[in-house]
DNA sequence: CAATGTGTTGAC
DNA sequence: TCAACACATTGG
């Protein structure tokens, strides 16, 4: 990867071409893929044509991704001989998935899964929420059909690491540090050389869709998740002392996960007044079966996660709790 | 102020 | 249709 230079903009090579083009500003470099155009901050925008109208897919870190961006909204469009950078999209039952999502939604809607880069999260949910339903029949309508241990291999998750999450990691910093062994051996090692790091999602137990900063701060030698991250911490009610932990699944989409659980009983600080959580939906929790977490209190804190989620409605149940 | 994405034009 | 380029608009 020669990221070369990440401002662009401000790139000017004085002697590489006459001295007026140097003065005047950049130029951008091209890019080697159909649908992708440099953007002055060293992103790479994606678009695809319409009846002579742009529309646009979004600006993406990696050329590669716009490109990706690029050939679903051509697919979309165009059909699926379109002309693509990667995707034949035809060969195997994967792209017949994938074909059959394209049709199930609007070009509206998938252009906006683009620009909010969370196609791929869209996709994977729709085809988890497809094998375990009644409605698996437009499956085999579309001639498509995928055994169940495919769907769990692709479920399937692998822990990367665990941290218990220090003061400063749930504090006004809007930074949680990653362990640096931790942090080299999964993720991405992009963000030492570039200095802005890049965004990395994951994928909450709820299938919310969580996406963070990733960088490598100098100053503290250390590897952070920032922009983002405060609102997790205020979502999920974290505290000094929770675990946040770190999945991946083995699948070939290396989907990342992030799940959080508290490490003491007591329940988040959104409603004033502590509430027993066992006496939620008149159901003793307590009762459920065990699934032998080490973290004795974990199904409280996914069923107060979840209730906070839900709608207008059950939050005023608990609010008058 | 930096980043995004639109206006516009000229090539293919 | 398409990308290059300039820059108005947006958003933090």
């Amino acid at each position: 990867m020669d990221r070369s230079s990440i401002d662009r903009s401000k790139s000017v090579i004085i002697d590489a071409k006459t001295g007026a083009e140097a003065e005047s500003g950049r130029k951008l470099p091209s890019s080697r893929y159909k649908g992708v155009v440099p953007q002055p901050n060293g992103r790479w925008g994606a678009q695809v044509y319409e009846k002579h109208q742009r529309v646009w897919l979004g600006t993406f870190n990696e050329e590669e991704e716009a490109a990706r961006a690029y050939d679903i909204a051509a697919l979309k469009f165009r059909g699926g001989d379109a002309v693509t950078n990667f995707k034949p999209l035809c060969e195997t039952k994967e792209d017949e998935i994938e074909t059959a999502f394209l049709n199930a939604h609007s070009k509206v809607e998938i252009v906006d899964m683009l620009r909010k880069h969370t196609y791929n999260d869209e996709l994977e949910q729709s085809k988890r929420r497809n094998y375990g339903s009644r409605d698996w029949n437009w499956k085999r309508d579309a001639g498509i059909c995928i055994s169940f241990g495919d769907a769990r291999a692709r479920n399937a998750r692998e822990l990367l690491f665990e941290k218990a999450v220090t003061r400063s990691d749930v504090g006004k910093l809007n930074r949680l540090v990653i362990p640096k062994q931790h942090a080299e051996k999964h993720f991405p090692s992009q963000s030492g050389n570039n200095s802005k790091g890049l965004v990395l999602s994951f994928k909450d137990m709820d299938g919310k869709v969580w996406r963070f900063r990733y960088s490598y701060w100098n100053s503290s030698q250390s590897y952070v998740l920032t922009k983002g991250w405060s609102r997790f911490v205020k979502e999920k009610g974290l505290r000094a002392g929770d675990i946040v932990s770190f999945h991946c699944s083995t699948g070939p989409d290396r989907q990342l996960y992030i799940d959080s659980k508290v490490r003491n009983g007591s329940t988040a600080g959104i409603s004033s007044q502590p509430v027993p959580m066992v006496r939620l939906f008149g159901v003793n929790i307590f009762e459920l079966p065990s699934n032998g977490s080490c973290y004795g209190d974990k199904r409280l804190r996914e069923i107060e996660v979840w209730t906070l989620q839900s709608s207008s409605k059950k939050q005023k149940v608990i609010d008058a709790l």
